[in-house]
DNA sequence: ACGCTGACTAAGCGCTTGCTCAGCATGGTG
DNA sequence: CACCATGCTGAGCAAGCGCTTAGTCAGCGT
C-alpha cells in the first residue's frame, strides 16, 4: 500500500544500475528529509543517520549537500517531463489527450509527493548551474500544456480566453497536490488524478 | 504600481498602532527575507540588517526568530480568513459569492506573494502552539469554501461530484499564485483574479 | 602471502548560527 | 540638576553546521 517514491525517480537517473546500493540509500534519506523539513533545516548528518552511515560517507558518493539537492531535482523533472510528453504523444484527439495528462500529473504529484516537494519547492536552494537546467525543463514542462491546450482550442474541442492562463492553472493544480497530499488523504492518486481530470476539461470548456 | 503587501497584513496584528516603527520595519523585513531565502536560510543578522539595525535589537520586540514567523504567520492567516468570510457573506447567489471570493482570494495571493509564501509554504517551522493555531484557521477556510460550495450545489447552481475535492482544487488554485506569481507577471494581480474567477465558475459547471 | 583498492568511520576544524549582556545615548519627569 | 526608563549597540558565547582528514578493514588479483 505505502508506495516508495524514489522508486519512480531512481530508473531516470545516470548510471543507476552501476551506482552502489549506499548511493541510492542516501538519495532516498536525503528526498524524505528535504520533503519533510526542508533543505536548510536538513543536516548531512540526518541524511547520513537515515542511511545507515557516518556523516563522511556521503562526501564519498556527492560532492556536497546541494551536490544531492540537485540530483534529485533534475531527476525530478526529467521524469516529470517525460510523463507529460509519453501522455501528450499518446493517440486520441486533445481532450482525451489532456485528460490522460493532468490523471496522469495529478496521480504522480499525490504518489510521489516526497520528490515532488524537494522539486517543487526547493528551487531556491539550488546551485545556479543546476537551477538553470532545471528551469529549462520546467519550461518545457509548461510548453508542452500550453501546446496541448491551444491544439484543442484549434480543433474546437476547448473554448479558452487566455492559453497561458489557462495553462499555468492546470499545471498549478498538479504541482500543489504535492504540497497538501499525505498518506491519510482520503481518495487515492488515481482516484485523485480521475477527479482533477474531470475538473480540468470543463475547465478549459471542454464540449460535453 | 509597486504594492507594500505586509501593508495589507499589519492592520490585523494585535496592537499595531501602539508598537513603535521598528517592530514593524522588522517584521517586513522578516517577511522579505523568509519569502525569499526560507525560514531557516535566513539570518537574524539578515533581518536586522534590512531592518537597519543590529542583530541584538530584533529581541527587544521579538522574543525568538521563531516568534516573528509565528506572528506572521497568524496574522496572514487571520487576513486570509476575513477576507474569504467578507466575500462569501455578501449580496448574491452562490455563483456570484464564488466568483468574488475566487477574485479577491487569488488577488491577494498574487499581490501579497511573499506574505503567501511565508503563510503557505513555512508551516512546518512553526512552533507547535502557533502550529495548532494557524491550523485551526486554515481548517475554518476550507471549510467556507466548502459550504459555498455545498450552497451552490444545493440551489442548483453547481454541479460537483465531490464537494471536498472541488473545495481543494478551488483553495489550491488561489494558493498556488504565491508560488509562481512575480512583479514580472504580464497579468495584474486584479485580471488574474478575474480569470481565475471565470475558470473555477467553469470548473463548478455553474450553468452559463 | 602480499599489496592494493574502495567503502567506510572517528575525530575534529573553521565557521556561522541564534541569542545574550553590559553599557551607551536619549528624552521625559521630579 | 539628578534620576531612570527606553531603545539600541558592540562584543561575544555556546552550539551546531558543512565538510575534511587520517586511518581501519574486507575483498580482490597476483
Amino acid at each position: 500500500m505505502t508506495s516508495t517514491p524514489i522508486a519512480d525517480l531512481w530508473p531516470t537517473l545516470p548510471g543507476a544500475d552501476t551506482r552502489p546500493e549506499a548511493a541510492y540509500r542516501l538519495l532516498q534519506a536525503a528526498v524524505e528529509s528535504f520533503a519533510e523539513r526542508g533543505f536548510h533545516a536538513t543536516t548531512t548528518r540526518d541524511i547520513a543517520t537515515a542511511a545507515g552511515m557516518s556523516p563522511a560517507a556521503l562526501y564519498i558518493h556527492y560532492q556536497s549537500k546541494a551536490a544531492l539537492l540537485a540530483e534529485i531535482s533534475r531527476a525530478g523533472h526529467a521524469a516529470t517531463l517525460a510523463l507529460v510528453r509519453q501522455a501528450t504523444a499518446g493517440e486520441g484527439g486533445p481532450a482525451e489527450r489532456m485528460r490522460r495528462l493532468v490523471e496522469q500529473f495529478t496521480a504522480w504529484h499525490a504518489r510521489a509527493r516526497t520528490v515532488g516537494r524537494v522539486v517543487n519547492y526547493e528551487l531556491h536552494a539550488l546551485p545556479e548551474d543546476a537551477y538553470a537546467q532545471v528551469a529549462a525543463l520546467r519550461l518545457d514542462i509548461e510548453r508542452e500544456v500550453s501546446a496541448l491546450i491551444e491544439a484543442g482550442v484549434a480543433a474546437g474541442e476547448f473554448e479558452v480566453s487566455e492559453v497561458r492562463t489557462a495553462a499555468r492553472a492546470v499545471t498549478s493544480l498538479g504541482i500543489d497536490v504535492s504540497r497538501w497530499y499525505t498518506e491519510r488523504s482520503s481518495e487515492t492518486p488515481e482516484e485523485l488524478g480521475r477527479r482533477y481530470g474531470e475538473l480540468v476539461l470543463r475547465m478549459l470548456g471542454a464540449r460535453c
